[in-house]
DNA sequence: ATTGTCATTCTTGTATACAAAAAGGCTTGA
DNA sequence: TCAAGCCTTTTTGTATACAAGAATGACAAT
């Protein structure tokens, strides 16, 4: 599939915003954005749009869009949604999983531990999310599925920097395997208390999340 | 807050993707509704790209927007979905809601009881709908409550079309008396599974949903 | 000194012009 | 008759030009 590059632009702000580049608040220029990218106001215009509806930037009618950092809060919140939706993929899953599926969902996990062992983050990480996202699919409604990657997506920056705390990442394996066991008895209520226990934010993950989340205010 | 005229046309374009103006499957000509509306093909691309986001039509690069309705199939993930939603609110809520919360939500269901009588379901539909979102604002978390009236607003036609079964109304007031009385017993669990049944397409439901859905086949 | 008003400047929103890619039709060959 | 390749037309994507609203600053009046 062709990419315009107001896709590639967008996919580029999403970092530059992500990152720390533009501030919370700040005030993303059209014409700078244009000059930066080599391209037209055209494009950018419809980047800004699209970063709009994923939430990243808020735009304020003739005055401009401004980057919009989640706040502790909403940060919160937006985890709260996350692990109650993942439960409810969980409960799904666990009463209509195939053999198949399931293997899918025993195989990712295998990779994860393979990777815990040898404490890679940044891999540990991605076959985490292939495992998420196993799970998804295996709930059997693709709308969900889609919904749920939707916020994955958005929490990504977030989720990351959890993963960082010294012994998580094989706490993080004990769930999975929780979850999965959950899932093989085919216990939907079993399994959606451990995938929210696993995504939800509390007590130590609380803390690592806030003291991380301004790293300007020093 | 000053509308541009992107934002009209987009509103305008859903009703008439809604309404069957524009069919599933076709292709919206720029050119064409730029006429329709007196403007040039800018602020229809703009108004495109957000129906975009919303899901009521798909991009593809270089060809063209195409009217995309969802089929059955998809309809019943997106009522299921909806369903453990409006459950996971049920359930915050009933540990969460205070007094004048639970206030709020005795009158809406007040005002549904003093419509149904009148048996006016347009009326009704508004008072439902009302309900509905104090029950997502009860559950204590702004970003749910957001994707709650999000996917509420992409239902909205489908389900008007559900009300109109003779005895829906009644069958629909009962079910809120169930979840409030959940609610005010905080009783999270139970309150979840009544309106899980409230929302969920199943039984009769599903035959009117599948019948209502394609008036073109004709 | 502060506030209100006016004018300038800057920025966004829209229209138009241009470029590039895809669709459609024609010819040509077997 | 059918298919392949080329050319024309159509349509999308981008650049530029223009219009209208908002921000800024100066100046005047109290």
């Amino acid at each position: 599939m062709e990419r315009r590059r107001a896709d590639c632009i967008a996919d580029d702000l999403e970092g530059l915003i992500f990152d720390g580049t533009f501030a919370d608040g700040e005030r993303l220029d059209e014409v700078q954005l244009a000059n930066r990218f080599s391209v037209s106001r055209t494009p950018v215009r419809e980047a800004l749009q699209r970063l709009t509806q994923s939430g990243l930037v808020v735009q304020i009618p003739r005055r401009g869009v401004f980057v919009r950092q989640p706040g502790p809060v909403e940060l919160l919140e937006m985890f709260e949604v996350m692990a109650e939706l993942e439960a409810v993929c969980a409960r799904l899953a666990a009463s209509r999983i195939s053999d198949e599926g399931f293997n899918d969902l025993l195989d990712a996990n295998r990779r994860c531990k393979s990777v815990v062992e040898v404490l890679d983050t940044d891999t540990y990480y991605r076959e985490n999310e292939r495992f998420h996202a196993i799970l998804y699919r295996q709930s059997g409604n693709a709308f969900l599925e889609q919904e749920c990657l939707r916020l994955q997506r958005r929490l990504q920056p977030f989720r990351r920097v959890q993963l960082r705390v010294r012994g998580r990442m094989s706490q993080s394996m004990a769930e999975h395997e929780a979850i999965v066991a959950a899932i093989g008895d085919g216990d939907g209520e079993r399994a959606a208390e451990a995938i929210r226990q696993h995504v939800s934010v509390q007590g130590e993950k609380f803390h690592h999340l806030i003291a991380r989340l301004k790293p300007a205010a020093e």
